[in-house]
DNA sequence: GCCTCAGGGCCACAG
DNA sequence: CTGTGGCCCTGAGGC
């Protein structure tokens, strides 16, 4: 395969931002002339916009310029880097993303190649799963495999929150009575609000149980010669601790005391960004250098062979949050902060149907307080350990938003929630 | 030493 | 006047 061939294969691909003729790299992946021009704009000019609508914006070629807010965001969010905007405009030259484009470009080679000569043949591998093919989008997916089928079961489901089909009144059919008699935190005036907290967090042995039993069920009911392949797994993995994650919150004093439409709402915008902080701590406690820790623990992924055999979306995804683990760790990112931040994303009151945004702000601010006083009391060597923590939000969101992006584009999520919320509260941190 | 290609600048154009 | 986007210039790094 030569390179002119390589060339056509990827100017054939369309900017990931606004769906435009790609016109080679630019800022740490593919993208049109356009974009990278807005992109380059926006850092230079360290320009802030703002969104006059729900910060969800379409972003396609024709309407790209009607909101700079989203346009910006959706650059962020499918890994345009800030950092490859020079500080100090010199022209030419290369620089330190050099080895991403080449190893993109091996990628797109290897995939093609595996296109043209072992599609056609329809070999089973179990490997193919990761591969994103530009022609046939759906063909390494089997059927029975799906997010949206497994939402049949699913955390939601189960939970017993069902959306009206007709209008947009949600009904959450759990618990009808657990708002506490004596108000708001009630449940919470312990001395140690944190040590409370931490008490009601469920023990990760007993979500690797469900999550084992659970695949065992699967494979059971599949038969000896129809393995779960790889992405099957993870796929079950995820689907398994989000019922997990949605049963945390549940379960936590502090989210009981909420309204129950209040605590659909705040599910459904941050369920994404849970499951990332939860695979975050997982591989900051467990995970060991170039792996991906699985949940169960009897599965770990190394990352080079994700990065070889993803495309390119997923790979980049892994290696975002890869750099994040690694930022975490450095930071020496313990359990109790862990905690605080779901409890940050979850209690977030910009989201736009919350009906008592005081009580979300205000247990918000008292979680918030509680890291604050934790990082000052056990990490007093790292006076900004604090603000570092919070600095990681955004990241946090942006990958969120780009692991929703990917299983909406893979056809995995149809009957899942889309936030009603762009913005966090330290989105601008 | 030449070539590649990604980052910056320029400028016609649109709103 | 400001933002957009297509085109061209530049120059570090690879061969």
């Amino acid at each position: 395969m030569d390179t002119s061939f390589l060339e056509t294969l990827i100017l054939s691909e369309s900017c990931p931002v606004c769906g435009d003729r790609v016109s080679g790299y630019h800022y740490g992946l593919l993208t049109c002339e356009s974009c990278k021009g807005f992109f380059k704009r926006s850092v230079q000019n360290n320009k802030h916009y703002t969104c006059t609508e729900q910060q969800s914006c379409p972003m396609n070629r024709t309407q790209r310029k009607r909101c700079p807010y989203c346009r910006f965001q959706k650059c962020l969010a499918v890994g345009m880097k800030t950092e490859a905007v020079r500080a100090d405009r010199m022209r030419g030259g290369r620089n330190r993303f050099g080895p991403l484009y080449r190893r993109d470009r091996q990628i797109k080679l290897q995939r093609a190649d595996y296109q043209t000569n072992v599609a056609p043949y329809r070999i089973k591998m179990e490997t193919t799963i990761w591969h994103q093919s530009p022609l046939t989008p759906h063909d390494h997916y089997p059927a029975e495999l799906s997010l949206n089928a497994a939402m049949s079961s699913s955390a939601f489901q189960q939970c017993h929150i069902t959306q009206a089909s007709s209008s947009n009144a949600n009904i959450v059919d759990c618990d009808p009575d657990h708002a506490s008699p004596l108000g708001p935190f009630s449940s919470f005036l312990t001395p140690n609000f944190l040590d409370a907290l931490i008490e009601s967090e469920q023990d990760e042995s007993q979500l690797c149980a469900k999550v084992l039993s659970s695949l065992q069920r699967e494979q059971a009911n599949r038969g000896k010669h129809d393995c779960l392949n790889t992405f099957s797994i993870m796929c079950k993995m995820a689907d398994q601790t989000l019922f997990g994650l949605v049963e945390w919150a549940r379960n936590s004093a502090l989210f009981k005391e909420l309204k129950v439409e209040d605590q659909m709402v705040l599910l459904q915008n941050c369920w994404s960004e849970l499951l990332v902080l939860d695979h975050l701590y997982r591989q900051v406690t467990y995970g060991k250098e170039g792996c991906v820790y699985l949940v169960t623990g009897q599965q770990v992924i190394e990352v080079s062979t994700i990065i070889s055999q993803a495309g390119v979306t997923l790979s980049g995804l892994v290696s975002r949050t890869q750099d994040l683990v690694a930022k975490l760790k450095a930071l020496y990112f313990d359990r109790k902060e862990f905690v605080c931040l779901k409890y940050l994303v979850l209690f977030n009151p910009d989201v736009k149907a919350v009906l008592n945004r005081r009580q979300v702000e205000q247990t918000q601010e008292r979680v918030n307080r509680a890291l604050m006083e934790h990082t000052r009391q056990t990490h007093a060597g790292h006076a900004d350990k604090f603000g570092q923590l919070l600095l990681r939000l955004p990241e946090v969101r942006s990958i969120s938003l780009q692991v929703e992006e990917y299983l909406y584009q893979r056809h995995l999520l149809g009957t899942y929630p889309r936030r009603q919320c762009h913005q966090s509260p330290y989105h601008s941190a």
